[in-house]
DNA sequence: TGACTTTAGTCGCAAATAGTGACTAATTCG
DNA sequence: CGAATTAGTCACTATTTGCGACTAAAGTCA
């Protein structure tokens, strides 16, 4: 399956596969080579003709068969922390993958984001760095969406929001804005889930719009 | 002064330095060490020891004889596309630098960014990239004061935000907004700028205040 | 000097946006 | 049937924002 690297190699591409497992997100991990090192970010050394994107998705394919739904580049990380490669320098992606379609292969696990097995620093700094740019990029595409199966009730698209953003949205509001922003149709599908009055299914599907016509926002704190 | 890497140099930090040289924005180039190459982003490879970020400032105080006034991460870049180094890939990043204290040393130019010499397809990959983080953090961080002397008037201040932005702004909306942010404090020297009434300075002097406490946005348009 | 121009700085209305509680609707459970 | 539970909507209020119009203080020029 995945071989060491020689040494030398000079850098490793890193992934961090997030999915919403439950009530959580989860990200996967895969079993170290050696006793000594338990779980790892699942990661491969570059391959020569190769995009940097691509070999990200490589390394999805390699744990999970398919690729993910999304993905972005988090940066280098190198700054004298230990990898278990030993390369100098880490190249991490973060990539998106909606549970259902989400069976690892044979070494790889899901773990919930608050209860990771020990990691090295650079892998921590990797994981939290990819949990900054999920929040950071919600407003700005539909990483929500990606995480839900293709149809959805409108609570299931709150609660994932409310998940990835780590609060409670009031229920009016969050449907008004939604509304203003041309992102689902519904389908005429319809969903009792036990108790309660049964939902009706939305599907993804952004219409074209204005954008806000907004000022400057001074949004910040600390110098 | 810089030397020209081994072929199998593993990456380069290459670093574009900004500065705001009267109605523009300006980067910072070097000129290449060979006929054929011209100009460059300013560029070093990894020293052992240092971090990243540090190795970044390394490269700007080589260029100009002092560190950015803030640096960021862009990336790593890659891409089959051909850095002058011949590295694999560059970890690219931005700084800013305010216009006056910025003496480029020799070998070094500022060019304005709407007229650029003929870069490699990565370094204008990371000049464009330079750009939308640029544009990005303008809300979340105070770029604009950067690039302006300790002391500006409100004015100025504006011409920098409708700069960076790349649109004109409402100046009673802007000077609302700047006084909500609790970010300024005004000094109690006036300058008087020829035709007009004199304008009274400010400095840059955020206070803690509370975070805006807002639900969501969808503030994005494409799949 | 005094009308005109130019830049700085402020006010206040109107429109859009956002927070929130209370309401109606449709279902299960006992 | 009535209580509980979840879905979906309404309407009121408060806040934020766009924007035109205003006042203030300087220079220019006849």
């Amino acid at each position: 399956m995945r071989e060491r690297p020689s040494r030398t190699s000079p850098y490793t591409i890193d992934v961090v596969l997030v999915t919403a497992m439950g009530n959580e997100l989860a990200i996967l991990l895969s079993r170290g080579s050696t006793e000594r090192e338990r779980w790892a970010l699942p990661w491969r050394t570059p391959q020569s003709g190769g995009t940097l994107g691509a070999a990200s998705v490589g390394v999805a394919e390699d744990a999970l068969g398919e690729p993910p739904i999304w993905t972005e580049q988090l940066g280098a990380f190198g700054d004298a922390k230990r990898h278990p490669s030993e390369a100098e320098i880490s190249v991490a992606f973060v990539g998106l993958v909606p549970h259902q379609t989400a069976s690892p292969k044979p070494g790889y696990n899901w773990f919930p984001m608050r209860d990771l097995p020990p990691l090295s620093p650079r892998q921590r700094a990797i994981v939290e760095a990819a949990t900054r740019t999920i929040q950071s990029r919600l407003d700005q595409a539909p990483i929500a969406f990606r995480l839900l199966p293709s149809t959805f009730t409108l609570s299931e698209l709150q609660q994932m929001y409310e998940l990835l953003l780590g609060k409670r949205l009031h229920k009016a509001s969050f449907r008004r804005a939604l509304q203003a922003a041309w992102l689902v149709e519904p389908t005429d599908e319809w969903r009792s889930e036990g108790r309660g009055r049964p939902a009706q299914l939305y599907r993804y599907a952004p219409k074209k719009r204005r954008r806000p016509h907004r000022g400057v926002r001074f949004d910040f704190l600390y110098p």
